[in-house]
RNA sequence: CGGGGAGUAGCUCAGGCUGGUAGAGUGUCUGCUUUGGGAGCAGAAAGUCGCAGGUUCGAAUCCUGUCUCCCCGACCA
């Protein structure tokens, strides 16, 4: 990617309205732009790395046998009317009416809409268990919208829902989606910390919700030092859960033997049972030809939030230190004016554009010492500076944004290095 | 929703008390000079001063209303 032909515009001073690291950062380095109050336009600089994420989320839900579908944005009134949470959900649901006065809603999540479409299609135990996700905008009129993309009202969200024919059925479902969430989080670079949850509106008797890491999280998180071990995933379930952790107000202040740190909630699980698939009548017909409920689960990550959360963990005094899977970029290419046609550096963007796919290449009529900046500001890995050294000797820097170190080497080193393996 | 603050150029802000028709830095554009750390010089474009009404010969400034945004609290992926 020829970064002249691209749609960058970082400011050097962040916006009044950003106050938390994510935000400025998000907004500086033009990754997104408010619209109105919680609210945003993903620029192409963040929607790569919102992309980025998704791409992760995906691979871990298929290893699962989760199957992604799409559900729509705008729900009829009506499902929720019989699930009775039309009322329950308050003003945290933008309500409207189409043309017909039909009431209508912008889905905050979406239980009503998949059990009812689940009802239709699935009707013999021999289908089940069965696990669905999708990735989809979702809308809740939060009383006050904060910290940018971590808690806007329109947001990106991951949603599986599980269909068991069991309540112990269900459990095994539920342990499968926990081991997977930590595994996601990992996969992401981040260091997650299963907190037991209240189920709060969603409902349901069995729930855990995900924080990760970050020392300028929201909440102050207390956890067994063995949760941040690195055989965390060869753990099982009960084992995990059988650790200590624990968020804010519930923490155990006479607990001894615990870590205690800054977490930001990415993700919430819970069993629920047949909390819809009674009222919404999702029902299957067991081997014995006994119609029943199926029993339910849903899981969420927040993708967008993430994006915010990746930044609070990942940034310095320059900016976004973006782990390699997530960067937008992988690679940015800086030369000096006079080598900005040079067919050896050429060549070199050539050769790395095909095995990593995103690179830049800096080729703005700016001066370089701007362009250094900019990559570090967006947190490109790696940064390879064409300078004196090429002129002199052939040779160029190649910096790690993660530490700042940088080593000189010839075009062939920089053609064979390994970008990913090296990262970090 | 309660409490606090702010809306003036893309961004950061001055001006407002004391009314006279808009300014700086930065960014953008043009030209020249530059090129290893957000370059220099010269020139230029850019704002119905959030919106509506009122007072006044005259309003960014005073008054009233209204909208929006931000911060603290209760709620949440």
């Amino acid at each position: 990617m020829k970064l002249s032909k691209y749609l960058i515009n970082t400011l050097k001073e962040s916006p009044k309205e950003a106050t938390i690291i994510s935000h400025k950062l998000l907004l500086r380095a033009s990754m997104i732009k408010q619209h109105s109050s919680g609210i945003y336009i993903w620029l192409p600089l963040g929607f790569k790395v919102l992309k980025n994420i998704e791409k992760i989320i995906r691979e871990n839900q298929e290893q699962i046998g989760c199957h992604e579908l799409l559900m729509p944005t705008i729900q009829s009134a009506d499902l929720w009317k019989k699930s009775g949470r039309y009322e329950d959900y308050g003003k945290e649901m933008l309500r409207i009416q189409d043309r017909h006065k039909n009431e209508l809603l912008y889905g905050p999540t979406n239980e009503e809409v998949i059990t009812d479409f689940f009802n239709d299609y699935v009707n013999s135990y021999k289908n089940l268990p069965k696990y669905l996700y999708h990735i989809q905008w979702k809308f809740r009129d939060e009383i006050r919208p904060r910290f940018g993309v971590m808690r806007g009202r329109e947001f990106l969200m991951k949603d599986a829902y599980s269909f068991d024919l069991t309540k112990e059925d269900s459990f095994l479902t539920y342990k499968i989606f926990f081991k997977s969430y930590l595994k996601t989080f990992i996969d992401l670079g981040l260091q997650p910390i299963p907190v037991k949850a209240e189920s709060g509106a969603i409902g349901g008797d069995l729930s855990h919700e995900f924080q990760i890491l970050a020392n300028t999280g929201e909440s102050e998180i207390a956890y067994d030092s063995k949760l941040t071990s690195d055989n965390l995933l060869n753990l099982s379930f009960d084992e995990i859960n059988s650790l200590y952790s624990a968020s804010d107000d519930l923490i155990d202040k006479n607990k001894k033997d615990v870590v205690i740190g800054r977490g930001i909630e990415v993700g919430h699980i819970f069993y629920f049972g047949t909390k819809y698939s009674s009222p919404l009548k999702a029902n299957v017909l067991t081997q014995e030809g006994k119609n029943v409920e199926v029993h339910m689960g849903s899981y969420g990550i927040g993708v967008s939030r993430l994006v915010g959360a990746v930044i609070e963990a990942y940034h310095d005094e320059k900016g976004i230190t973006w782990p390699f899977k997530i960067a937008p970029f992988k690679i940015n290419i800086i030369a000096l004016e006079e080598l900005i046609d040079n067919e050896e550096i050429k060549k070199l963007y050539l050769s790395l554009l095909k095995k990593y796919k995103d690179i830049i290449f800096d080729d703005r009529d700016i001066s370089i010492g701007k362009k250094i900046k900019d990559s570090e500001l967006i947190g490109i890995p790696w940064t390879i500076i064409a300078g004196k050294n090429f002129k002199e000797f052939n040779k160029l820097e190649l910096v790690n944004r993660s530490n700042n170190q940088s080593i000189t080497l010839s075009v062939s080193d920089l053609e064979k290095f390994d970008y990913e393996k090296n990262f970090y």
